[in-house]
DNA sequence: ACACACATGTAATTGGTTACATGATTTC
DNA sequence: GAAATCATGTAACCAATTACATGTGTGT
């Protein structure tokens, strides 16, 4: 009945392209919505069979009678049922659910000063090489997704959500230069209170 | 041993402001990290016993013997110990861990074209007004922190992350318009596909 | 008298990750 | 024949939300 988010990616993923298996489903979020959802194989695998034993998905061939079938042909393709389809609809039309936000780079940022700038620094630091990667492979996808999708019907609405992402990581970026700046700033103001010898506030201890 | 982040919320909370209780900490955060953290007592008033058994918070006056003591006067107020600090200060340390992205508004507009233009369009129209309401909540925060606390010690880490919040909603609002006028576009295209009488796609029932 | 804010907590459930286990097939 | 990749799954654990339960003091 009340089905998780899981779910749901897997309704919309099989609404795109039929004939999927799980192992699949996971290569192919990771490729496409990756920078914005992301799922384990601990999801995916039950919630393959919860979906088919509420009819909302068909396995395909054989159909998973028997045991689990290992192994590189143990291959288990999935594809909407008409209820399925009906269902994703209804889903997508209901206002979405907006996640509690938790962001520990913010969260060390905000008491970072108990530890110090060049600590905050480091943070900054891997926040920013973290976007820039990020954006690199935002922007491969949205290379690769216009190569070869862009005749697709589903094709504006993915670039919306890649602009999106780019938007978000440039001001992210943006914003970044500016922090670290202000966290330069506090280093050589502890570094000069600090005496010349050392740019360290007084407080360490081996 | 291996805490939970809300451990290190209510840690850091103390390490600021002495003798809160969890009531206190709750509105706390959301009156100021708010927009990017979230706790419910469900989880602070077991992680508070926790952290007391620990040694790493000491609670205040009579101690918590006895009964839970309710009503306004159950108030329990707690204090960061020597080894919370310390323990505090090493997590700041520790590299920040980013969390799996889940961002259900995103998702449904990648799956979109599947309930058409309009209901894509209903979304982000919610977005964005989450977002406008969002900022000016940002806004009002950054305006009494100021007010206050600009002397406060921790004040140049705290704007820093308002300061990104606000960069990241703007670009968020940004992006929307332009969003907005695409899905506008896409509208107006099956409108005329589907001729003058209605501006709906064929599919709808009922 | 009533509502509201203060204040603390528990139980049930969910949603999810991680690590593990297994094994076939391709490629080098 | 070793390593990488394809492929499926389970068990243990954990973090967190939600809904509930309880009760006091303050302001109107």
């Amino acid at each position: 009945m009340k089905s998780s988010q899981t779910a749901y990616v897997i309704l919309g993923l099989l609404s795109i392209e039929s004939r999927q298996s799980g192992y699949d489903m996971r290569r192919t979020i990771q490729g496409s919505v990756g920078y914005f959802w992301g799922e384990s194989y601990g999801q995916i695998y039950p919630t393959l069979r919860r979906l088919t034993a509420e009819g909302l998905i068909t396995p395909h061939g054989q159909a998973a009678k028997g045991r689990p079938a290992k192994g590189r042909g143990g291959r288990q393709e999935y594809s909407l049922t008409a209820v399925g389809h009906a269902r994703l609809r209804e889903w997508l039309a209901l206002p979405y659910r907006r996640d509690p936000p938790r962001d520990e780079f913010l969260l060390k940022l905000f008491f970072g000063r108990d530890a110090g700038p060049e600590v905050s620094e480091r943070h900054l630091r891997e926040f920013q090489e973290q976007n820039r990667r990020l954006l690199a492979t935002i922007e491969e996808i949205g290379r690769i997704g216009t190569e070869k999708n862009a005749q697709h019907p589903h094709f504006r609405y993915w670039i919306l959500t890649l602009e999106y992402g780019v938007a978000r990581i440039r001001a992210a970026l943006e914003w970044s230069e500016r922090a670290m700046e202000v966290l330069e700033q506090m280093e050589s103001e502890a570094g000069r209170r600090a005496g010349k010898k050392t740019r360290r506030p007084a407080k360490r201890r081996s």
